[in-house]
DNA sequence: ACCTGAACACCGTTCAAGT
DNA sequence: ACCTGAACACCGTTCAAGT
């Protein structure tokens, strides 16, 4: 009881604390964190707002890692080389706490560490000349497709509970696609080398005619 | 008290106010639930068998919509016409229900409605000669952009708050993009007509150095 | 069969009381 | 400043009791 001498908390170790049960249970809970950190559940209060902050902060505790990796734009190699990194780098260090993914959705990104990594594929794309317009939009693909391939990644190997009768294209292709456990890193590689692809085409032309810039275009 | 002359719950008209809460509120209790439909909470369970139960509900009735759009394949139109369609009519679909998406994700589908929703898909790409590898990863990248920018659609307009001086790239981008609401919407597009324009590769060649047929081809 | 109220084991958060 | 225990208004779920 009272205060200790060295404090037993402190807004690094319990986002940690957090991030661990998620990766372990799915979800955390106060209670659960507390019983973790052999503390109170009201202990944790003096040091965090609530629950919405710890969620931000293992936002942020995943952010500093991808900040830390090796070849974490900017750096060596064509810009495009660099755009693979930045998702690749991303979505590895995301999917590495997969569980925490659909509890980071729909919350508003605030943490300095989160911004900067936006930042750098922001720079690396309005570095090669495209307008604001087309890189607000790139970024918004680039990120729709890695969070969805995070989440992917979060999903029970058998995403989908099929029957051979009942839908027998879907069933084929999941149980005779050769693909059991890494179907979800392949396919986040192929669908990675395809809009990097598509990016490309954006650089050299900023026409109306170009499929990155614009929503009003025929196929 | 005791049993009415006319059920006064089923699990279709409970799942459909727990959807209507989620898209006033974000999410639902069974509390909450029961107060809207005029009923005591454990009522609720003599339909169905609990909170999960009517998520899956919740996922069954958008996807009966789905199912019953206009231009949903099959149909009318060139094959890459066709996934262009089903993408987009799921993708609005979900948007619809943008707030519900995050509770969605994690849970493996195992209603009929959405399964015939994937079925539509893969079969469309199986009768395109695609093989069951090709197909998986086809729907996976396709899924996972998809849900992605569901969630992105659901994400406040403000999905990242920066600083000018903090973040100049992205808060450029974001803000002289010339794109308010429609951010999301335009991004969708743009990246479906991508998109698409690599699957129609595949089509044309299953040779390994096919980027959406395999992992370790250089970029 | 279908609805109810009471009960159980949980939540997140607040706050006065300790050192 | 930092930890505690009690308290509050909630959860999801179960179950005996009613008609």
């Amino acid at each position: 009881m009272g205060r200790p001498a060295t404090p037993l908390l402190s807004p690094e170790n319990i986002c940690r604390a957090a991030l661990e049960l998620v990766d372990e249970w799915g979800d955390f809970t106060l209670p659960r964190l507390a019983r973790r950190l052999k503390v109170s559940p009201s202990s944790i209060y003096h040091h965090v707002r609530g629950r919405p902050e710890i969620i931000n902060g293992m936002r942020s505790l995943i952010s500093a890692d991808v900040l830390a990796s090796d070849g974490f734009p900017p750096g060596e190699g064509t810009w495009q080389e660099q755009v693979v990194r930045w998702t690749r780098i991303y979505r590895t260090a995301l999917a590495q706490h997969a569980k925490a993914v659909p509890i980071f959705v729909g919350a508003a990104v605030t943490d300095g560490a989160t911004l900067e990594v936006y930042e750098r594929l922001a720079a690396l794309l309005a570095g090669q000349g495209l307008d604001p317009r087309a890189v607000i939009v790139a970024v918004s693909v680039i990120d729709s497709y890695l969070l969805g391939s995070a989440m992917d990644a979060a999903s029970p190997v058998l995403a989908w509970v099929t029957q051979p009768e009942e839908q027998p294209a879907l069933h084929g292709a999941l149980h005779r696609g050769g693909l059991a456990g890494d179907r979800a890193d392949v396919a986040f590689e192929a669908g990675l080398a395809g809009l990097v692809a598509n990016l490309q085409a954006i650089a050299g032309s900023t026409t109306p005619a170009n499929p990155l810039s614009g929503e009003d275009e025929s196929l």
